[in-house]
DNA sequence: CGTCAGATTGATATTCATCAAGATCGGTGG
DNA sequence: CCACCGATCTTGATGAATATCAATCTGACG
């Protein structure tokens, strides 16, 4: 079984990770999230999670697993528009969007864990820094938006691809699941170019040039990061944007 | 001077309009925004609204006029994320992101006003609603900016213009700013090249286009849209994601 | 009248998409 | 064990979309 999908069927701890590597909470606060209601659903591989337009009531935090949030154009060209990983709260603003803009899906096989949107609110409003906190969360992936904005627009395909490695890597660590240069990204290269907006040859090439040059390996949803700053810097990568710096908020 | 910097020097009515068109207010929390603290201040086109890496203690509502979130390069090439207009909380999530991961500049000549973080967390607070649609605010940022990476990723040079379009009429239009298929839009076409991710020239071209094919006029800052549906479906425009529609939230 | 920012046009170069064809690899049924 | 199959990765050839470079044009304004 893939490891990021070993642990308590119920464990909130990677959503502990995420926003304790961002603020320090109170064993109180530790409490209080760990006691919200909730049930676990497991995705597999390609499922919808979310359909677009529906109107949730609960909000889905991923607990193991990768999955990404999808566009869809009449004609059928996909982007992805965020990618998300254990401790993300995956559709948090479905609580105050109502009705879903696009869909998620599971890209590996997940574990999604589901919090009614009244006992968040509920506890927004009993523990304001928590409340705080989960807004912060939509916020991030806010900012993360903003970078791939930055990406899509004016960035090659290749510094693209170099700075989403930089992105994954680092958001992978800060919730203990990748470390020593490498991490699992068990995304095909298919997947990928709707990720980078490219096609999916076109991607393949990329991946070559980045592994010609020595930047990275990527063998089967492995990938290897010899020399992190060199990546950065080839990337333009400004790691601001993902707040993983502890503060009060 | 430009219509939109009339009015009172402190007015924040079009957050209030802003809100509104989302869910309703009671009079009781139309007082207490109406109290907030604040200073007015006023830009001229192209000045820096708050630098890239500043950590604000105030968060910015824009009053009057057009404000781009604007990511920079190391080779200068630039990328806006966010186009901003009358009434968006501009830098509400500075509040919970500290340190400003871009940039933000007028890109015509503008008021805003700034409301010191301390009475936005404490107004959270007392006003738990209030709070979430301050939260909501940020989340409506979020799901635009998912439409741009759909536009980015996806979408050819003519629609992607073609949808920025639609999303500013019906912003605008959200605000009371535009209305009868028409709108004051003054961005040159360099400007709008680094909304896009294009070419300035590539930007002329294209907006040629959709002028030859009666989608829009656009002479001088002014755009008319003689035919809505018409611009939207050649877009493959969908306005779920402005989340423009009355509710309970 | 001169200047300057912005819009427009044409010629050419790059980047990336598309189409078509193998190559590789894990899994699966016989 | 083996032959086959589908998914994925890889490669080459060609074409479309967009960038870049270099003029020219236009209108506002001092």
């Amino acid at each position: 079984m893939d490891s990021a999908l070993k642990g308590s069927p119920k464990e909130v701890s990677p959503l502990l990770h995420f926003l304790q590597r961002r603020d320090r909470l109170s064993a109180e606060e530790q409490t209080l999230i760990e006691a919200l209601p909730r049930r676990m659903q497991r995705y597999r591989r390609g499922e919808e999670i979310i359909a677009q337009h529906s109107r949730p009531q609960e909000s889905c935090l991923l607990a193991g697993g990768f999955a990404a949030r999808l566009l869809q154009l009449a004609d059928g060209r996909r982007q992805v528009a965020a990618m998300h990983i254990p401790g993300d709260f995956v559709d948090l603003h479905g609580l105050l969007l109502k009705v879903m803009d696009h869909s998620v899906a599971a890209v590996s096989d997940c574990r999604a864990i589901f919090v009614p949107h009244a006992a968040l609110v509920e506890l927004a409003e009993k523990a304001p820094h928590i409340g705080r906190l989960l807004w912060m969360s939509t916020a991030i992936d806010g900012a993360i938006q903003r970078a791939w904005i930055g990406c899509l627009g004016r960035r090659s395909a290749v510094m693209h691809l170099a700075h989403l490695i930089c992105e994954m890597y680092l958001r992978l660590n800060a919730v203990d699941l990748a470390g020593d240069n490498r991490m699992s990204f068990p995304v095909t290269q298919s997947e990928m170019s709707d990720i980078l907006g490219l096609s999916a040859v076109h991607v393949n090439r990329v991946a070559q040039e980045l592994r010609r040059t020595g930047l990275i390996t990527w063998v089967k949803g492995e990938v290897t990061i010899p020399d992190f700053q060199r990546l950065a810097a080839f990337a333009d990568f400004d790691a601001t944007y993902l707040n993983l710096r502890q503060e009060p908020r």
